[in-house]
DNA sequence: CGGTTATATAACCATGTAGTAATATAGAAA
DNA sequence: TTTCTATATTACTACATGGTTATATAACCG
């Protein structure tokens, strides 16, 4: 949980990520489509794989890189557990509309 | 989303927002339970606050701090968008223990 | 073998920031 | 007013790390 936040906190580690969410991806397919230099990919390519949110394939001379289910999956149950914040206010916010309505049924 | 990354990277930080998850909470109740420095938590509160995390309220001579549902919501809804990474292999191993439990069915 | 391609690593610089200590501000209370 | 309490800010150090350049490694191809 810790390093997978401190692994999202950096901009183009998440724009990895989002390319790597349609499918494994070879480093030179990343350096082209995010523009950004080779080893700097490679470096956070590695920062990602040690926080344990990627992992590599080895195909031919190319490393396939494909995303990690596990770490998503805890972040998600994580972030879950802050959804009363807004639940709760939603469902008193629900609650106040449905009384409208209610009034209005039987003012008429 | 970007801010909100940064500001749950640091693990000091996301003891604060758990303890704020229970409601609002002053400065000095913060810098009791979690036994850091008073500057330190003040530090963290303004980033917290400048990332939009947590909003202020003053009370007394005192200020209470309390999060603020915005950025959560919008990181439940971003980290959603990855479980068809886990959801999608859970769905095939579950048609493949059900076709387990198929064959022994017909095999009895 | 030599040459090319794909990727990783090393060395370096610059910047951000976590943590600390001292001080400032501001409100409450005497 | 002075004093006390709560909090913020400043100044500082130490360290991690993002980005760059150059080089190393390793697999493929001729």
């Amino acid at each position: 949980m810790e390093g997978t936040l401190a692994a999202l906190a950096e901009p183009n580690r998440v724009r990895i990520i989002e390319l790597l969410r349609s499918g494994p991806r070879p480093v030179n397919e990343i350096v082209a489509e995010l523009a950004l230099p080779q080893p700097l990919v490679s470096k956070h390519l590695r920062f990602l794989r040690e926080a344990g949110l990627v992992r590599v394939r080895p195909q031919g001379q190319q490393r396939l890189y494909e995303l990690e289910p596990g770490p998503f999956q805890e972040l998600d149950r994580w972030v879950s557990s802050f959804r009363r914040l807004w639940e709760d206010r939603l469902d008193r916010l629900d609650a106040y509309l449905q009384d409208i309505q209610r009034k209005k049924r039987t003012r008429k």
